[in-house]
DNA sequence: GAACCGCGGTCAATCGATTGACGATGCGCC
DNA sequence: GGCGCATCGTCAATCGATTGACCGCGGTTC
C-alpha cells in the first residue's frame, strides 16, 4: 500500500522535507546544485509521486478539470471532443472528471457541487447541440469555458462553437464549383440554432452566385408528425425531385437527413453523382462512410472544440492563480473542415 | 472563495470540530440527539460540503473512481457504458475520472499512475471490443473491474461482458421461430474473439434444429484486401443470394455488416423482409434504426455492463475497508437482449 | 465515601504536502 | 575583530477533515 511520500526521499536524500519540495517544485535560491541532484535522484530511484489530494489540500490547485455537459458524453458526437480535451488537458498534466447531466438542472447543480467538493480547478460546460444558454450557477466565480454552446453577452467566459455558417458555405461552394446552379436545401425547424446559421451560409453563397431559389428550400414545418430526420430527408427529396425543373443538387441540414436523400434518389432511379449531387454536414460516424457513394460533407471540429476549450480553460486557471492577466472571453467561432467523399460530380446536363 | 468548512458549523451549532465531525458522519454514540440536530442545522443553513480532498487525505477514499480504457471512449458504444457507471457511481456519490490510453502502453501506465497520485478508490479497465487481457501492472493492489475483457484465470478481478453466444442463440432462434431453415451466417475474422463466440451460438442452434448448413456460413478471410465490414457483408450476400438455393435469412456478424446484407439485396431487386429476413448485432445508434426497413438486431448491453462494473468495484472497494470479504471475481455474463424491429418475416415460399 | 461506569464531548495528532519566517555558516571588508 | 550579507537549509504552521485518547460529571454499587 505504502505509497512513496516526500518524507521518504528527504530522508534518503538527506534533507528535510522542506528542501525536498523546494527541489522538486523548482523553487530556486534556496538550495545548492548538489542538493538538488541528491534530492532528484532520490525521488527518481524511489519512484515518488507527490500526493496530489495533499497537494490540491496546501495549494487549493488539483490539477483536475471537470468535463460536463448535458448530453455530449452519450451521443455520438462525443468522442473526438472528449479526445481532443483529453489530450490538451494531459499536456499539462491535469485529468479530466466527466459528467453528464441530462436536462435535470437540479441533477446538474448536484453534481457541479460535487465537482466543486472536489477542488476541481475548472469547468468545461459543453452541450450536445448548440444552443443559448448560461452557465450553471454553481460554477460562479470558477474559470469556465463554453464549448457548443452560445453565452449571453455580459457572460466573463470564452465559449467555442462550430462555425456553421462558413461551413455550410464551404459546402455550398464546393457544389457551384462543380458546376450546379440549381441547388436544394433540405433543413430542419427554424428554432434550432444550427439550423438557421447553416440556412444562412447557404442563401449568402447561392445569392452571391446568383441563383438562390428559396422555392428549393425545404424547412421542416413545426408541427410535424415526425420529425425522424432521414424521413423528413427522404419526403422532401422525393417533392423535390420529381419537379420537371429538379434540382441537380442537394445540400442537406445534416448526414442523417442526407440518408433520406439518398433512399429518396433510389426510389426514383437516380444515381448520385451523376444524377444528384450530395452534401451533408457534421461527418457523423457510421454514416457518412457507410453510405455507396461515400457522402461528401461538412466535419463538426469536435476535436479542435475539445481542444481549444481545455488550452483555454487551463489559460483562465493561470491566469486566476497570477491574478493579473485578463481572462479570455466571448464566442469563438472554429472552422468546420469540408470533407470530400464521393458524393458530389458535375450536374447532369440532359 | 470561501468555502463553508466544517470549523465554520462546529462554531455556528456551538461545538467543537471534533463533535460536528462524529455528527455528521453519524458515529452514533457520542453525542447527545439535542447536539445532532443542533449540527445539522447548521450545515445545512450554511450549505457545508466537506472538502473531499481533506477528507480523502485522512481516510484515504476519494469517492472517486476511474474508468480507464483503450479507445471505448472514442467509440460510438461508449455512451451508454459512461453513462451506466456513472449513474451507478453517483448513487454511491461517488465521480468518474475517465482516460482513453489509446494502444500506447507507456501513456496507459502514466496515466495510471497519475489516477494513483490522485488517491482514486479503484479502476474500471475497460477494453473497446472483447478481447482477452490483464490489468495493467500499475492497478496491482488496488480494487480493479474488467468490462469487455476476458481476464486470466488467476486474475483475482471480476469482469464483465456480454453474453455473445446466448444473443447469438437469441438472433438464430428468432429467425427459426419465423419459419426459415436456410440461414446463412456472414462472420468476420477467425482470430476476432467475439467472432467466434457469435459463431458458435450459431452453430449451436442450427444444428439443434437440424438445419446446419457449413456451405452457408461465410468468414471473412484473414488475408481479405478490404476490411470494411460492410463491402464484406455486401459481397458475402452478393454470392450466397445468387445461388439457387439461396437463403432465405442471414444472420449479420454485426450491423455494419448487415448494412452491406441490404445493399446487396437491393441490388438483386431481393425485398426485405418479404424476400430475406436479415439479423444483425451490436444495435448500433445511427445504424439500426436507419436503415430501411429498421433492423432486428442483438443489442450490447452496454450500460448493465457500466452499471454493474461499478457497482462491483464499488463492493471491491467496500469490502477492501471492512478488509474481510471475499472480493468477487470471474467473467460474468451479461445477456443481451434482443431488438425487434422489422427485418424479420416469415420465408417466402416461392 | 471510594471505586466505577456510561454519557457527551473535547484535545490534539494525523494524513502529505507547501512555504513564510527564521537560523546557521562562511566570506569579504573596513 | 566585528558587521553585513549572501547562500543554503530547517522549523513549524497550515490546508480541512477524522478519530483514538482522554476528561468531567452525575449516578450506582458495595
Amino acid at each position: 500500500m505504502g505509497r512513496v511520500r516526500l518524507q521518504d526521499v528527504a530522508e534518503a536524500a538527506g534533507v528535510s522535507t522542506a528542501t525536498a519540495s523546494l527541489v522538486l517544485n523548482d523553487r530556486r535560491g534556496r538550495f545548492s546544485a548538489t542538493t538538488a541532484e541528491a534530492v532528484r535522484r532520490a525521488a527518481t530511484e524511489l519512484g515518488y509521486r507527490p500526493d496530489l489530494g495533499a497537494k490540491g489540500l496546501r495549494t487549493s490547485r488539483t490539477q483536475t478539470l471537470a468535463l460536463v455537459s448535458d448530453e455530449i458524453l452519450t451521443t455520438p458526437y462525443a468522442n473526438q471532443m472528449i479526445q481532443g480535451a483529453q489530450d490538451a488537458a494531459w499536456q499539462s498534466e491535469h485529468l479530466l472528471f466527466m459528467v453528464n447531466t441530462g436536462s435535470d438542472k437540479a441533477y446538474e447543480a448536484e453534481l457541479v457541487e460535487s465537482l466543486r467538493a472536489r477542488r476541481v480547478d475548472g469547468f468545461i460546460y459543453a452541450s450536445m447541440i448548440r444552443r443559448r444558454g448560461g452557465i450553471p450557477e454553481g460554477m460562479r466565480g470558477m474559470p469556465v469555458v463554453g464549448m457548443d454552446i452560445e453565452l449571453p453577452e455580459d457572460s466573463a467566459a470564452a465559449s467555442f462553437v462550430p462555425d456553421e455558417v462558413s461551413g455550410a458555405v464551404a459546402a455550398v461552394s464546393e457544389l457551384i464549383s462543380a458546376g450546379h446552379r440549381r441547388i436544394a436545401h433540405i433543413t430542419d425547424q427554424d428554432w434550432v440554432p444550427a439550423q438557421q446559421l447553416r440556412l444562412r451560409g447557404f442563401t449568402g453563397v447561392m445569392r452571391d452566385a446568383g441563383c438562390l431559389d428559396l422555392d428549393l428550400v425545404r424547412r421542416l414545418p413545426r408541427d410535424a408528425a415526425s420529425n425522424d430526420q432521414s424521413d423528413w430527408g427522404e419526403r422532401a427529396s422525393l417533392e423535390l425531385l420529381r419537379r420537371t425543373d429538379r434540382p441537380t443538387a442537394i445540400f442537406a441540414y445534416n448526414d442523417r437527413t442526407a440518408i433520406g436523400v439518398y433512399r429518396a434518389a433510389r426510389e426514383l432511379g437516380l444515381r448520385i453523382p451523376e444524377d444528384l449531387s450530395v452534401v451533408g454536414f457534421d461527418d457523423q460516424i457510421l454514416v457518412a462512410t457507410e453510405l455507396r457513394p461515400q457522402l461528401t460533407t461538412v466535419a463538426l471540429p469536435h476535436r479542435d472544440l475539445g481542444r481549444l476549450a481545455a488550452q483555454t480553460l487551463l489559460q483562465v486557471v493561470a491566469a486566476d492563480d497570477a491574478d493579473g492577466a485578463e481572462r479570455p472571453s466571448g464566442t469563438v467561432l472554429v472552422p468546420c473542415p469540408m470533407v470530400q467523399r464521393n458524393s458530389v460530380g458535375p450536374p447532369n446536363r440532359s
